[in-house]
DNA sequence: ACCTATTCATAAGG
DNA sequence: TCCTTATGAATAGGT
């Protein structure tokens, strides 16, 4: 249709190209909407053109994701479906996981218990057990640590002011007396009374994991 | 064009519009495919007929996926992207929950103990200690009620076993005797040395979870 | 963007 | 669905 017929391939001539690329969208459109009125169907379309427009014609009450979500139920899910249901995989199995995580951390706080047969309880108490030992053997450490530091920085404080008395060729009596009280091993329990007025009152914060307090277990 | 011209709506007589379907469809199909040659355009059609029967043109080198791609690229990100990126969020912050719980179990037993402060460390021994209370108390519990279960199953066989003789008539000797000797409260050490003898040798499993051992923490 | 000769698509009927 | 054909629509090439 056209003054002379055409030949059916790459037409080379880029501005003919385009304005025949304008002309054969516009009927194509055209003639899509004719039929979504005419025969009642659902249609999309999508054109790109060699210059990289892009172009759309979608039948009314609807969209394209509509049409392409019916288009993927028609063809039985596939397109973008795999990797979609890789994740919804990955997604229940991590909440798998976090449940029994969440289990386990409620039977380590001595919950959740009823299920448990006298072995597993037997188990998990042995269990708990060393874990206890090695959190007091860490806590000792710590202190240790931290008493041995304040100790020296005491010694080192000492010293300096001893140094500031002679030069100035002051003979007064020290402040304060230096004493170590801190040598030696430190019983457990001793060592927690000693410390304890510098506990938080409020839960203690591990990494953001208050232990005994509510954990953010939400799911999103 | 045609025998007369028609008017743009809906075809009424159902057989008619499935005729007309056809022949446009074909129609458009040639047009589209036209239009790719001639213009080196990319072009996509999805359609569904009024009786739901679905059918696709797409330009050679691609498929409807590539061209849809495309064209979520072109409008600059939507359509499948909100839940895919609602998905990618969940996904992380259960990875992230996930992480953290294993941390926490960790910790619990005793180990990672590295980062923790005093206080934190102090938090964490109080909270494992009433925890090996708990599981010490079911424990004991559960076994205690095993015991009075295994006490009862005696006596009861015991009085069948009397009411037997009895009724036999016979005055023999009986073949064992029953002495109550698990009355009492239970000493925790001594009821675990009692049933030692019960515990498996392997990891005790509690509900597919072995503690202390290795976790199935895989993250898929 | 408009014009128009020409080719094409298709409505109606078999 | 395919064939036929009269007729209106689409459009190639030029302005």
């Amino acid at each position: 249709m056209g003054r002379g017929k055409i030949e059916i391939k790459r037409i080379e001539n880029a501005t003919n190209r385009q304005v025949t690329y304008s002309k054969r969208r516009t009927g194509i459109m055209k003639k899509a909407k004719e039929l979504t009125v005419l025969c009642d169907a659902q249609v999309a379309i999508i054109m790109f053109s060699s210059t990289g427009k892009y172009h759309e014609f979608c039948s009314p009450s609807t969209d394209i994701k509509g049409i392409f979500d019916r288009y993927q139920q028609a063809i039985g899910t596939s397109l973008w479906v795999e990797q979609y249901e890789n994740m919804q995989r990955t997604l229940s199995h991590l909440k798998d996981i976090n449940r029994n995580l969440r289990t386990e951390i409620r039977q380590r706080m001595g919950e959740d218990l009823d299920g448990l047969e006298f072995d597993e309880l037997r188990g998990l108490e042995q269990n708990v057990d060393a874990a206890i030992k090695e959190v007091r053997h860490r806590k000792y450490h710590v202190i240790t640590t931290q008493t041995e530091t304040y100790k020296k920085k005491v010694k080192h404080s000492y010293e300096a002011y001893k140094n500031l008395q002679q030069e100035l060729g002051l003979r007064e009596e020290p402040a304060f007396g230096f004493v170590d009280n801190t040598a030696g091993g430190w019983d457990g329990g001793a060592a927690a009374d000693m410390y304890a007025f510098r506990v938080v009152p409020s839960q203690p914060n591990l990494h953001g994991m208050a232990y005994g307090g509510s954990h953010d277990l939400r799911l999103g």
